[in-house]
DNA sequence: ACAGAGTGTTAAATATCTTTAACATATGTT
DNA sequence: AACATATGTTAAAGATATTTAACACTCTGT
């Protein structure tokens, strides 16, 4: 019953245009590391970089990040 | 432009038997001052205290936290 | 063969979130 | 009056997220 938090960012990069870390990590602010952590699930982001990330791909915060 | 994080917690509470601060700490394994700090936009969750706050009310995320 | 773009990894420093603990104030109850 | 419950505040310590910087690997194009 231990939740944990999955994510379409991958996905959602190749469906946006082949969009790359790089770009995404500039248009909300972040770095490329950060990025790739939470992409490969090494932490769960703040609320705030959750946010920045489901308004770029212009889809709402639970269809990027899914806790289950 | 630059937008914020409003949240509905308190509302919430009301809305769910006069749930307490101290009840939805408990419940979802955090401190009373976390929620404290939330509901008062002290700062941002981490993306996994935000999911068990809605996952505690049985709503999707984005009707606990809007951001603006 | 070389250069560039994209992805992945690591270590250390900094920033942000969360806890622990203590105290304050207001309200309702015995 | 004394007690309990609910909310709010603060400071310091601890945990987690994020940055900075450096290096490695693959792929594509020249």
């Amino acid at each position: 019953m231990k939740k944990v938090i999955f994510n379409n960012i991958k996905i959602l990069r190749e469906n946006n245009g082949e969009m790359s870390q790089q770009k995404l990590a500039k248009a909300i602010g972040v770095t490329r590391q950060t990025i790739i952590a939470i992409e490969k699930n090494k932490y769960s982001p703040s609320l705030e970089v959750a946010f920045k990330i489901a308004l770029e791909f212009d889809v709402p915060l639970d269809e990027v990040f899914v806790y289950k």
